[in-house]
DNA sequence: CTGCTTATTATAAGTATTTTAAAAAGACCT
DNA sequence: AGGTCTTTTTAAAATACTTATAATAAGCAG
């Protein structure tokens, strides 16, 4: 998570001071002595930086660690208090909101009932109402918050920050909403596509802490992917990348609504399952409950079968990435124990030997809010690389 | 491809002196105004550290640009004769050697018969004396090499520098190659897995010159991958990622010496073809020969049925990585375009619309010596990197 | 409790680098 | 030849890190 290299001694300072952020972020009660060690600054330095970053707020002391023989050491840990940052996940039906500190805990969250159809313009007067209301029920002042960031359903264009053309949000093409955000918060903001807001948030708070390359699964209606390599989003030529759910699995497979044949998406979805058990069970049944009736054989087997594609997307995957960790999201992963149980036997089995035993396969943690999560984790990151100290 | 960020003005100063140089060397003759604009740096700044660079012999003047109504500006570049890289890449029964200068290009290869069976030391000793060879034929001194890398079949430990355990080369297990190569060149060495080396190769002189995403495939007996993205080789956890050829293609195709059924490497390398076609043919062919032989309904057949193999996965890694390109190495995808096109057409077809016509599938360029250009590459990297000017 | 040892923190002088500002050099035009 | 514009060099000023030194604080022993 670099950015800067180079420069002048200004920004030679923000750079020292940024990796000093940095390395108190990930493991906070340090001595100025460890904070030298870990940054390859001399004592003095990080002496010095680290007691501006204290005047200015952003680090705080955090007590005294025990005498190795002499003077005791302050502890110092980034300030939490320092500042406020919003992540906000569009839906199609909803808005997920969460504010996070500036170790990017969570301070609050809300999942609110938004009509995505109600335009650009109404969700983003909708976001600021909610973040402010949950500002005002932690009682926290507007001026902390530093940013703002949005996960949204692809394709987006991030440089630009627009959102391009998001198949269920037909009334969303190019809208310029990382302006309209900015214009609302008064306050700079990033967007980023869902599902790698999502992988970047397991990948820092979730089942993924502490992996520097993992892949992120969420199976919903579609089945998207997000990649995290070496900590960092990997996002391709066009913010396209990840589109897993579009790999092929079956030369020979159902036409996908994508036009190809065979892919993961249209055999091992939520909809594909809905779709198989649609004769059976009619309309009966919401799909959380259907996947829970595993006594009855035909969603037995519709639930091993769709696993069963999913294990072989998963396998792939770890045999070209060898990431540390595979995450899978979505109710189905996270809720349906065969599911998931099957599709991990079946990438361990169809994964090469050497791979097998050091990927880990995990079920998402932070469920509705990943997204939102990982969305003030791309604030958080933005706001420590702007080096604006 | 940037390494350290931080530090002291000494730090700060030769981090400046490496952004000159890889300025330089992406576009030739420049203006001191120009790399400052590039760089972000001031043109004081810039014009010192350009006289350093060139009173140290890394930097030559290019002679003068045309006034734009005043003085005329000299020109610089890199300087070609400042150092010399070799890159050597191992095979099982040969040793492919590369000479490049500074600016990386190619001053003399050679490609000799050597036998991995005679074991570390002896391929060691050969490689230095296939180097001494051609410095001697380029007129070069010994004193001008800088660095040397290799490019060897995996698994590899690049920290360690150690060849694990390559499948076709049963008396190289845990081989501390690096090691040896830097006692026998007195010169420091990096290792790299063939596939990696070759996809980098091709990016920075091959097909994908000026690419910064790209996957490369070289399909030989078996199939595998190289990954670059932003510019480098993306690695995964162990040295492992780009195993391509156990992608899977086909849920119920035939049993791969992976122990997976149906993957790519089973079911479109040049292996597969072999074997399908040795009922009709026996012996009677070299495979060169037996490819060319398209008029043959048989080969046809074989060529197109596993080039649809092939462009399958080649949409799998579109859809995935979203590249600007893909690169396809190996007589097979070179030199015969039956197969070639089979793939590529396939790929095109079962790509996201959204990305075909923004990704290249071209052939490689560089042929047997993708491999130790790469490798040579590296050495170049990791010497600009350093920052020990 | 005092004095000694050790480790941490603060201060001050020294060194390296970039920047700003100004002067010099070179090319083109009239 | 003189004027104008651009490039290049030079010198002083600003900034930041480093080294060396001094001050502070904690623990321990007598």
């Amino acid at each position: 998570m670099n950015a800067q290299i180079g420069g002048n001694p200004v920004m030679l300072k923000q750079m020292n001071k940024s990796q000093i952020l940095q390395v108190l972020f990930k493991k906070s009660p340090l001595t100025k002595a460890d904070v030298a060690t870990q940054t390859q600054l001399t004592f003095v330095t990080v002496s010095n930086l680290i007691t501006e970053l204290q005047n200015d707020g952003f680090v705080r002391e955090m007590g005294l660690a025990v005498s190795t023989g002499g003077r005791k050491p302050l502890l110092y840990g980034i300030n939490p208090d320092a500042f406020v940052f919003a992540g906000i996940e569009v839906q199609v039906e909803r808005l997920v909101c969460v504010l996070t500190d500036f170790e990017n805990r969570v301070l609050n969250s809300r999942i609110v009932a938004v009509d995505s159809l109600e335009g650009p313009v109404f969700v983003a007067r909708k976001s600021r109402e909610i973040v402010v209301e949950m500002l005002e029920e932690s009682n926290l002042s507007m001026d902390l918050l530093a940013r703002v960031s949005v996960s949204t359903p692809g394709p987006i264009d991030r440089e630009q920050g627009v959102i391009v053309s998001p198949p269920n949000m037909p009334n969303w093409r190019n809208v310029p909403f990382r302006d309209m955000i900015q214009a609302e918060f008064s306050v700079p903001c990033d967007l980023e596509k869902d599902a790698n807001a999502a992988a970047l948030g397991e990948s820092r708070y979730g089942a993924g802490r502490g992996v520097e390359n993992l892949i992120y699964i969420i199976v919903d209606v579609g089945i998207g992917g997000g990649i995290v390599l070496g900590g960092e989003v990997y996002r391709g030529q066009l913010n396209g990348a990840g589109e897993v759910g579009h790999t092929l699995i079956d030369l020979n497979g159902p036409l996908c609504n994508c036009g190809s044949h065979g892919c993961l998406e249209s055999m091992a979805s939520k909809s594909a399952i809905e779709r198989e058990l649609s004769g059976p069970f009619g309309n009966e049944l919401v799909f959380e409950e259907l996947i829970q009736r595993t006594d009855d054989k035909r969603v037995r087997e519709s639930l091993l079968r769709s696993g069963t594609y999913l294990g072989a997307a998963l396998a792939n995957l770890g045999n070209i990435f060898n990431p540390e960790m595979i995450i899978l999201g979505g109710e189905l992963a996270t809720g349906c124990t065969l599911y998931f149980e099957r599709a991990e036997a079946i990438a361990r089995r169809r994964m090469l030997p050497h791979f097998v035993h050091r990927v880990q396969i995990k079920p998402a943690e932070l469920g509705k809010l990943s997204g939102a999560i990982g969305a003030a984790t791309i604030a958080w990151q933005t706001m420590v690389q702007s080096l604006t100290f």
